[in-house]
DNA sequence: GCGACAG
DNA sequence: ATCTTGTCGC
């Protein structure tokens, strides 16, 4: 999909997928999905995978994996060339999307208004969030050091994502919006994706089964996750 | 020019 | 990201 693009090619094309954001309020969410990808080092095949979570409940409801050989190399500021191929190949084996998907990765808080997130959800069409390990861009202010305490990120004096701190005592997660919601919004919805994990459950779900599924412990396909049998 | 640099 | 042992803190 990105193959023979350069980094003047993809700067370019940064720039240009930017003028498509649409960072408006979202409502209505009763699912979320966590997106991620795996791969063993030295290899080209990368494993992706999308989990769907109840919203607010963080319950798995189902997931879909899938491989992918990537034709582009990790680059700082040009993580969705890499990923969001193999992101929008998994993407196609669920039928009925998600109201928003967490990224693993920045959004509109990126210098050029385009990580991951934003890139997926413009090339998808959907409402996305974007929640990075670390900083890419910004001011880094950091927050108090309890459990959803946040700090704006700001960069030339614009507010464009948050610092937040998941777990006390901890390095903070990064919050930007995608597309099609706000970066405020996105810090709400987050904090309710929270559990007992630095990394919100969205992502940390998602890692959790790509993981599995390079080491062969699950296959590629789309999952429906049985519920459990509850009496009365 | 120098340093920093999502996954 | 992945490869890895011990170790500090709750």
């Amino acid at each position: 999909m990105y193959d023979n693009f350069s980094l003047e090619d993809a700067t370019a094309l940064q720039i240009k997928l930017a003028k498509h954001l649409k960072l408006q309020n979202l409502q209505n969410i009763f699912t979320i999905a966590g997106a991620d990808i795996s791969f063993n080092k030295n290899s080209t095949t990368m494993y992706a995978g999308i989990v769907i979570l109840s919203y607010p409940q963080m319950i798995l409801k189902a997931f879909a994996l899938e491989n992918y050989e990537t034709s582009f190399p990790y680059e700082s500021g040009f993580l969705g060339f890499r990923e969001v191929p193999a992101l929008l190949k998994v993407w196609e084996l669920i039928a009925i999307k998600p109201d928003v998907v967490v990224l693993d990765g920045n959004g509109i808080l990126h210098p050029r208004r385009m990580g991951v997130a934003s890139h997926f959800g413009i090339m998808a069409n959907q409402p996305t969030i974007g929640c990075a390990k670390s900083i890419l861009h910004g001011d880094n202010h950091l927050p108090g050091k309890s459990k959803y305490s946040f700090e704006e990120i700001k960069s030339y004096g614009e507010t464009l994502g948050y610092a937040l701190r998941t777990k006390d005592n901890n390095k903070p997660v990064y919050i930007s919006a995608g597309q099609l919601i706000t970066s405020e919004q996105a810090l709400a919805v987050m904090k309710k994706c929270i559990g007992n994990y630095r990394i919100p459950e969205p992502t940390r779900m998602a890692h959790e089964i790509v993981n599995d599924f390079r080491t062969g412990n699950l296959k590629a396909g789309f999952h429906l996750v049985e519920q459990p049998l509850t009496l009365f």
